[in-house]
DNA sequence: GCGTGTTATGGTCACTCTGACCAGAACGGA
DNA sequence: TCCGTTCTGGTCAGAGTGACCATAACACGC
């Protein structure tokens, strides 16, 4: 008989990077490898609360603030060789570095060399799903208002460029940027509130919110 | 239990206008209603041929040059009211209009007039599952070379140009229309012999083949 | 054959958007 | 005070776009 599985890809944003949430697999003979949380769904229960419980059961994490997207479904009858295993995909993105509670069951790693990794380091097909994941979000930032649920808010355009680096690991300018957030409609709005510095001295930055709009017009084209 | 299904949303284009095959429900309580073709995943079966079967079996479609893409799959308790049944909605293109064979068990409906329809003549949630697959492919239209998938090469660049309006439901200038096409790289390639006049009379088109490229750039964004 | 209608193709022009770049503003720290 | 940093506003050339025009090359009716 099929089973039915969500497994979910939790990304955040660590000291300017990418990192993305791995747990180890419960068989005892997937142990040396890496997986992403994930729970069978129970007959009564939503897939993403299934989403939400595996992220509470596997690594501790319990936050209301969590986007949830399905990422796609895997479904091919080998990719579990014990059972037949159709799993739901999720992307999650959490606003803040995250911190899974118990010792070294769970790790935050970084998601830029996760994705050189050995796909052997990974049970199941997890790294498909992985590297799925880390493409959407790379995508999404540029045409929808993604970035803004990576960061709490409010937050200064200069944070918000950098989770666009961080993402796409690549470099922006800054007045470039700050002029194409600006003119899009409903990315951001201004928040109330005086300027703030940063860490590092410079002048201080406004602070936004989140505008409310979803795809965005015109869109944040990264370079290829 | 937790049953799991595929269901398929097979578009193409028919007479200058976007089409959507739809099939009687099975279930006599659903007579009235519509639904998509949609199989049970078997044990040893994967999603992708579970969609193909379902289309065979239910409307007598059996086409080698589908183009498959998942849509994402549909897991609310509630959406079928006799069992839990998660499905994995499927979008498929043909590249010539449908023939569904048996009767009146399947029809081809315009696409622009289901979405008008009450969610109420569908079954389960399927009129949801309709307007994301037309939405998905109206969107993978700005982004990626899938027009060609729902026309036969060779083809000219009008014939390209009217699938873009039978699914974004606008007008396109012809002159502008070819000069982007032709400025992408990897869109369309120069298919060999004689160009060909149309119907209607009028100059002749030269022919073009799919180039290869999934994801265009430019993009061919069409007005908001 | 001849005009007429249609479609394909090539071009212009103004406008917008973009990346590269510059410069001043406003802070923290040596 | 000086220096390094970040933020903010601006310029400029080039690419891309929509609106539009003109010509080419066919089918069709007369």
């Amino acid at each position: 008989m099929t089973a039915v599985a969500v497994d979910v890809a939790l990304l955040a944003i660590d000291a300017g990077r990418l990192t993305v949430l791995l747990v180890e697999p419960e068989p005892a003979d997937l142990a040396g490898t890496w997986s992403l949380p994930g729970r069978r769904v129970r007959d009564d229960e939503s897939l993403d609360a299934t989403a939400l419980r595996a992220l509470g059961e596997l690594a501790g994490i319990e936050r209301p603030t969590l986007l949830l997207e399905q990422l796609r479904t895997y479904g091919e009858p080998t990719r579990d060789p014990r059972a037949r295993v159709v799993s739901v995909a999720y992307l999650a993105l959490a606003d803040a570095p995250l911190h899974p509670s118990p010792g070294p069951r769970a790790v935050v790693a970084d998601a830029a060399e996760v994705l050189g990794w050995s796909p052997q380091r990974f049970a199941y097909d997890h790294a498909a799903i992985v590297a799925d994941a880390i493409e959407r979000v790379r995508s999404r930032l540029e045409y929808t208002a993604l970035a803004t649920a990576l960061l709490p808010a409010p937050f200064t355009l200069g944070e918000l460029r950098r989770v666009h680096e961080a993402v796409w690991g690549t470099a922006l300018d800054p007045a470039n940027f700050r002029r194409k957030v600006l003119a899009t409609p409903g990315f951001v709005v201004p928040a109330e509130g005086p300027a703030v510095a940063g860490s590092g001295g410079g002048r201080p930055a406004r602070r936004y919110r989140p505008g409310g709009a979803t795809r965005l017009h015109p869109a944040m084209l990264r370079d290829r």
